[in-house]
RNA sequence: GGAGAAAUGGCAGAGUGGUCGAAUGCACCGGUCUUGAAAACCGGCGAGGGUCACACCUCCGGGGGUUCGAAUCCCUCUUUCUCCGCCA
């Protein structure tokens, strides 16, 4: 089994996905677009390049307009202050022209932009060179495994089952004041729900990382500037009123408090962890995977964000990888690694570890963690950028995982941690609930 | 929600129609001095596009307008502050 360790390893692609990028390693872009297995990547990328030139060719055209514009209204500034008027008159009617000519480049030239930057807001990151070819999540790579999976008793149950029996969460009740997909916890079942929460930040804070409580809400601009929009549009609860979105993760609001900020090079690496509650609309996937908590409209969850310097992101994204780990070790849960394949991964991300706990009486493994860098994609569009050594500006990466994700930790957990006279807490956790035993 | 004030480089803060992409201070980078550091002094230092490199173009909260010419005048939007109202 290969050890995850292998990432610190990898030299990190700079500039990814910026225009100059992609002309100067066309290559490069189309195979990783292949990679994710994107019909007429080749295409894609030569339109892009197309609209691209076609801007180049518009913007000088109207910067020597403008420049022959800026040159004769110093000279007629000049012929003022002289008093001559007459030949400032003449001049006058030469820019008149000029003018129309630049107002009508102008208007091309938006449109031109625009035309480009619709093309460059379809393309996902590039994968790194780690990320295994593949097109489902059959082809992800299990690159670590841990935790012996419990033998449970005869007669053990899902989740579902447990939450009524202890009657720790009622998703009927859920249904009446919302909808499917939120529920209720009530009495232990809230508290451990809490606990968890509390734990997870202490072990975030306890590794480095400022805790943060940020906006559920966020415009337009927050939801670019993470990738969010326009790629998941439609999963995003939208509120129409105000022109806001219901957060999906903490990462957007947490990442995007570094939109427009230049750093300095010793202000790396930025450390952040935050719990939020997360809203998706998951239009489109139901059936049988999606009972209990496996899949929720509405959850909690805790989550890690960096912001490192080029150099540092894969090491950065070891150590994510790492405390994790430790967690899941804490509680005791069976866990394991995957590196997904190119069509599993995020549009945003360049490489992912997810971490599935495994789920005892539902015998299928749960995604709880999700830990990813972005390199330079997010911050791209976040314009996030640091002055280098040479003093010249700089994309930085970013990166984000959960640390963790909630509903489905509990749910590994009651099935797990069952037995026949009741669900034995984590150690780690009775600190936290105040109690040793749902029964 | 009503009334008023404001928005300028990493930060602070000048600048009210032409030589302003923008004084000054701080921060930062380089140098002199010093055993080393601090202080002092000298020099450099906004961002983006474009170019082999220059040239050149754009940007003073966003958008629009007036003008030959706008950080500066007008309209509009957003945000912040102060006062009033409402309120967890």
């Amino acid at each position: 089994m290969q050890q995850t360790r292998k990432a610190g390893l990898i030299k990190p692609t700079r500039s990814m996905l910026q225009i100059a990028f992609i002309r100067a390693h066309r290559e490069v872009v189309i195979k990783g677009l292949l990679k994710r297995n994107i019909a007429g990547a080749e295409t894609l990328v030569s339109k892009t390049l197309e609209a691209d030139e076609i801007r180049r060719t518009t913007q000088a055209t109207l910067d020597a307009v403008l420049a022959e514009s800026n040159k004769l209204s110093k000279e007629i500034g000049l012929f003022f202050k002289a008093g001559e008027h007459q030949k400032a008159t003449l001049l006058k009617q030469k820019t008149t022209q000029l003018k129309e000519q630049s107002k009508a480049l102008t208007a091309q030239l938006q449109k031109n932009a625009t035309a480009l930057q619709d093309l460059l807001y379809q393309l996902p990151n590039i994968p790194n060179q780690l990320v295994p070819s593949g097109s489902t999540e059959e082809d992800n790579e299990t690159v670590f495994e841990e935790g012996a999976i419990p033998d449970l008793f005869e007669g053990a149950l899902p989740h579902w089952e447990l939450a009524k029996k202890y009657d720790i969460i009622d998703f009927e009740l859920g249904n009446k004041i919302t909808g499917a997909g939120f529920p209720v916890y009530k009495g232990k079942g809230a508290r451990l729900q809490r606990a968890l929460i509390n734990f997870f930040l202490d072990q975030n804070t306890a590794a480095g990382y400022q805790e943060v409580q940020v906006p559920h809400l966020v415009n337009e601009a927050s939801g670019y500037g993470t990738g969010q929009l326009p790629d998941k549009e439609g999963q995003m609860y939208h509120v129409t009123e105000d022109n806001l979105d219901l957060i999906p993760t903490a990462e957007v609001p947490v990442t995007n408090l570094y939109r427009d900020v230049l750093l300095k090079e010793n202000d790396f690496p930025i450390l952040h962890t935050g719990y939020t509650p997360c809203f998706r609309r998951e239009a489109g996937s139901y059936g049988a995977h999606v009972r209990g908590l496996n899949r929720l409209h509405q959850f909690d969850k805790v989550e890690i964000v960096r912001i490192e310097h080029p150099d540092k992101s894969y090491q950065a994204l070891d150590l994510m990888v790492d405390h994790v780990k430790d967690i899941l070790r804490a509680l005791g849960l069976p866990y394991r690694i995957l590196r997904l394949c190119g069509g599993d991964l995020g549009f945003t991300a360049a490489l992912t570890y997810d971490f599935e706990v495994y789920s005892t009486a539902q015998s299928r493994w749960l995604e709880i963690s999700s830990v990813s860098n972005f390199e330079t994609f997010q911050a791209n569009r976040l314009k996030l950028r640091f002055k280098n050594k040479q003093g010249k500006s700089e994309l930085a990466h970013t990166l984000n995982g959960s640390s963790l994700a909630l509903p489905r930790v509990l749910a590994g957990l009651l099935e797990n941690c069952q037995t026949p006279e009741g669900i034995v807490i984590p150690e780690v956790l009775v600190p936290y609930c105040g109690f040793d035993k749902i029964d």
